[in-house]
DNA sequence: CCAATATATCCGTAATTCCGAATATACGAA
DNA sequence: TTCGTATATTCGGAATTACGGATATATTGG
């Protein structure tokens, strides 16, 4: 049941830790797995892939399938303004949130 | 309690159809008196009113008192990033709320 | 001081969102 | 087929947020 992003729904989006975190680790690596993205955040596994449903329930992420993993990346037909204000975002979440680009472990 | 403006929170205010109603009419008209506001997007005072105080709690906006009305307007302090975001959504925002410019009616 | 207007806050309730353990599913390898 | 790994989904309960009528507060004018 693919919705249009609107601006609220991004907003819904990232206005929580968890979710933001997931998409601004997928900005800076351009894919990023799964098993990264829960080793990164340290959060349960079906924590993670419950918030990952919803960011591609709104078409913020895309995913692929590569064997047992999945890979997420920013959609990249996200809208202008979808990406400007993810861009814009970025530095102000990654210092709040206390992110550091973690090295790809598994993958 | 001022508390400081993070990503985070600045979505999560943002992630509301009223609140990011009132930050765009905020964005056009430089300031904005709460029974404009009320007019324009007829919900109850007392919604409006709570919005509006978490916008400010959230140093958002900041309210100017006149008489008996307060003027509403963005915070001139807002970090340049906070700023870049709003104006980037101002426009899909728009649309996806049907906003139309209202004239002024107090004041 | 009193009335009227504009706005803010309270408060009980309804709705939404979030959590994480448990469970299900998908896939590759043996 | 069966096992092991990676990921998704389910589900019941906890926590947060939203709502709006009623009420409180603030200010101006008389």
């Amino acid at each position: 049941m693919a919705t249009t992003l609107t601006a609220t729904k991004l907003c819904k989006c990232l206005g929580d830790d968890l979710r933001l975190s997931l998409v601004c680790l997928m900005d800076v690596q351009r894919e990023i797995c799964v098993c990264d993205l829960v080793d990164a955040l340290d959060a349960p596994q079906s924590t993670i892939s419950r918030h990952l449903a919803q960011l591609r329930q709104c078409e913020l992420v895309v995913a692929r399938r590569q064997g047992t993993w999945m890979h997420y990346r920013l959609n990249p037909e996200l809208p202008e303004w979808a990406l400007t204000v993810i861009e814009t975002l970025a530095e102000p979440a990654r210092a709040q949130l206390g992110l550091r680009t973690p090295a790809p472990v598994c993958c």
